[in-house]
DNA sequence: CCCAGAAACTTGACACTGTCAAGAACGATG
DNA sequence: CATCGTTCTTGACAGTGTCAAGTTTCTGGG
């Protein structure tokens, strides 16, 4: 279960028995997640995330139109995370090493999201809340690579460590790196970062 | 459709209204990566390849024991290719940043492949074609990095070069790349490579 | 030539999926 | 307390992958 209570006008009630949830959206979400972490997205069953909510197998879609509704409030929801985690890598220590390692981290830590982010075709990117979360996440990105400007879409060295640091998250977490990499990635993203051309001089 | 004849003990025989197809199995995959090209992996179903074909629903299944067969078949089809592209790179001009282009010229070229192979959620891991093919491509890939030796599987320049090229070959055909980037990508790729300290001095 | 037996494929069924329309239960507002 | 809109449920539909059983075709030995 995904919590006990909730609280309705300032009075906390039990979640159980009640026709009406409290906060279903947030517990739909919560139920994908966790479910896209056990069996991956492909696998993902409206369902299967109903019967874990402990509601009925049509009230996903109720609250959001389809299966891409959901998926894209994750989406969502997981860049706007991405964002804060970037941002403040940033300006903590103003170096990008730092920025590609929050990067990596964010993807071990909430592969869920992170699996449903970068894979387009599962949510709608006509959506302004994801638009306006994934736009916070690139700023983010470009700022910690040192792409300033209007320009700063097409930005080589951007482009160039969001390749490099993507890359190696989506290896990763996919399961393509050997052992002694997915064991200790902290290690190796540095070991293997000394190769990139960013953040120098 | 896929082919008008095929032959048999030697005889050309049209390939319209018979039983046995002749080679169902080379068909299913072209449709399967036909199919794949136009919708996505996601997408894809059985009864649409099967549709394709001209063959009956279950035909797919009984070729390849299930759908994650048919997506090993095309994994490990895509896997060998791979390989060959890199090696051809490799032995041509000897320098890594000829096998990184190839590897993004592999995944523009052989889109429906190329999702495929790096998702190993959706075919058999264990399957020895495609283990056989994917090593191969491991090695081409190492070789084209500057990894030698027995403890080729975990070298940060290969990992680092890996990385890089992936992120930037996956970024590009998912459709995270701003537009002038798909529109020429071979241009980008050669400017953001820059950014990468493989293969010089 | 013929006729088992194997191989290739089809047919039919099953449980499961996403989506939609209609209805029931509930909170809010008068 | 009555009405209204929201929240959620129920029931249905077409489509999916997979399996068992049946049918058609090829093969090889007499």
């Amino acid at each position: 279960m995904v919590f006990d209570t909730v609280k309705i006008r300032g009075t906390v009630v039990p979640v159980t028995d009640r026709y009406h949830h409290g906060d279903l959206r947030r517990a739909l979400i919560d139920a994908a997640v966790e479910a896209v972490g056990e069996t991956g997205p492909s696998a993902l069953s409206l369902r299967a995330v109903a019967k874990r909510a402990g509601v009925s197998h049509a009230a996903p879609a109720h609250h959001f139109g389809d299966k891409a509704g959901l998926l894209t409030a994750v989406a969502a929801e997981g860049f706007d995370r991405f964002a804060d985690a970037l941002e403040l890598a940033w300006t903590a220590t103003g170096d990008f090493k730092a920025v590609g390692a929050a990067y990596v981290r964010f993807a071990i830590d909430n592969r869920a999201h992170f699996e449903i982010m970068f894979r387009p075709e599962l949510f709608h990117g006509d959506d302004p809340d994801l638009q306006r979360a994934e736009a916070r996440s690139r700023a983010a990105l470009h700022r910690g690579a040192g792409a300033t400007g209007p320009d700063a879409d097409y930005n080589p060295a951007a482009l160039a460590a969001w390749s490099f640091v993507h890359g190696f998250a989506g290896l990763l977490v996919a399961g393509n790196f050997p052992q002694a990499v997915a064991d200790d990635p902290e290690a190796a993203f540095a070991a293997v970062g000394k190769y990139l051309r960013i953040g120098e001089e």
